[in-house]
DNA sequence: CGAAACCGCTGATCTGCCTCAGTGCGGCAG
DNA sequence: CTGCCGCACTGAGGCAGATCAGCGGTTTCG
């Protein structure tokens, strides 16, 4: 085992215990470290797509508009995770990523990618794997707009947002830093600005939780658990699940 | 080639050019069938999952329930489907399976699916890509939940379920059978189902289609896309995309 | 063959969330 | 220092869709 690992590797590293040759190989993929700045987008629907990318500081979100103008914030990423995967299988990407704060992350072209998986299986398990993990949330996602009130989905999301950067080393039990506007949020839950703000006024007013000035603190983790109906197994496991 | 394929193999070959050996590889995952009758859970919540499913015949959905008792339907599979693949990754299921109609599938032990996996990673591949698909579907609910109404959300709904079942053989441009409820459409498009039938009715006093006795009939399918904002591009693509 | 269950369908009423139309504050450019 | 812009925040009014309550037809089953 190497002593240094990149969040991306560390996550992996849950699903599929690595081999040396294999985190050798992460590595290299790991690359090809880019910048870009908060706001302008990273990938745009339609557009063909030739790489991915491996998050490896600041936040993103990725989205998709309709004509009508409207967008719906379909997930937001954290370091470690991966991006624009399903763009690269397709070779042209189906929405739109765009980074909330700066951002630092790894270019993966495509090829390097294939070849990367024929040669070494059991990676290529390990991020369908991630990958599966993040169609989960994806799923929760979609319960959560069409079965939860507002309050609900809000409690909801902050819980499953503090448990995935408790994950990376980002954040604890009472809270975590957070970057994300009112409009962001509204966008994500399919609400508008305007109630995503009383919503949280009302979490505030029942001591439950408290954002502020970018920052998520928790006063009443039970109370929010039992509030939103959560259940963090489908982030969560203990140990790599293939040896 | 060979002359006969079963209609995962149809689809995987959409995604990936399979090779003899590969072929044959699947029709031996494909062997051990099953019949299971309509309304009887296939998969249940939080249960460990030793298998996954390809879907022969018949209709599934799959689904969650939340504490307090309201359901949200995920998605529904058709022929060609693959079922549980997440199930099996995290070995345990994070979401129940129900048949609709009488079903038949071809169980797939998850010792098999990894075996397969890692002797033939074209074949991985092949099933990321299927999933990514999947994914893909989800995505699109989740936009239609959180950010169309009622009506264009049916439409799209229908729309999407037609095209998808074109491709494996099961309908035509102009309507498809479907053995849906108006009360699992209304499960799986967040509404209630008193709700999902006025929206019915409009559509059929719109001239748009009509949903009666089972049976999906298109009047006006270009209103109907440009009513739903449809587009189907991330359902099709031409001939493989990896030879 | 009657009862129960399910499904499609409808009118009346209620409500969660949206829209509109603002105010106030802090940061930043000129 | 001033004016602008983005963001948090608020009240008033409106509406899409939920809920409640009920009818009629068809299938299933004791």
């Amino acid at each position: 085992m190497l002593a240094v690992q990149s969040p991306f590797a560390r996550k992996l590293g849950a699903f599929v215990a690595l081999s040396d040759t294999e985190l050798s190989a992460l590595d290299r993929l790991y690359g090809r470290r880019k910048v870009f700045p908060a706001g302008r987008d990273i990938v745009h629907q339609g557009q063909s797509a030739q790489s991915a990318y491996i998050l490896a500081s600041g936040w993103v979100c990725s989205y998709k508009i309709q004509t009508s103008g409207s967008r719906q914030i379909v997930d937001f990423q954290i370091p470690g995770d991966f991006l624009g995967l399903r763009s690269v299988l397709f070779r042209t990407a189906d929405h739109n990523i765009e980074p909330i704060t700066q951002v630092e992350a790894s270019e993966v072209p495509a090829k390097d990618l294939f070849e990367t998986f024929s040669t070494m299986p059991r990676l290529a398990t390990a991020v369908l794997w991630a990958a599966s993990r993040d169609e989960a949330m994806v799923v929760e996602h979609l319960v959560g707009i069409g079965r939860r009130d507002a309050k609900e989905r809000m409690a909801h999301f902050l819980l499953e947002l503090g448990a995935r950067l408790k994950l990376v080393g980002l954040g604890s039990a009472t809270g975590f830093a957070c970057p994300l506007t009112q409009y962001l949020l509204a966008d994500a839950m399919g609400l508008s600005a305007v109630h995503v703000n009383r919503v949280l006024r009302e979490l505030r007013e029942d001591d439950l939780l408290t954002f502020q000035h970018g920052q998520v603190t928790i006063h009443d983790l039970d109370g929010l658990v039992l509030l939103a109906d959560f259940d963090k197994t489908y982030l969560d496991h203990d140990g790599p699940l293939l040896r």
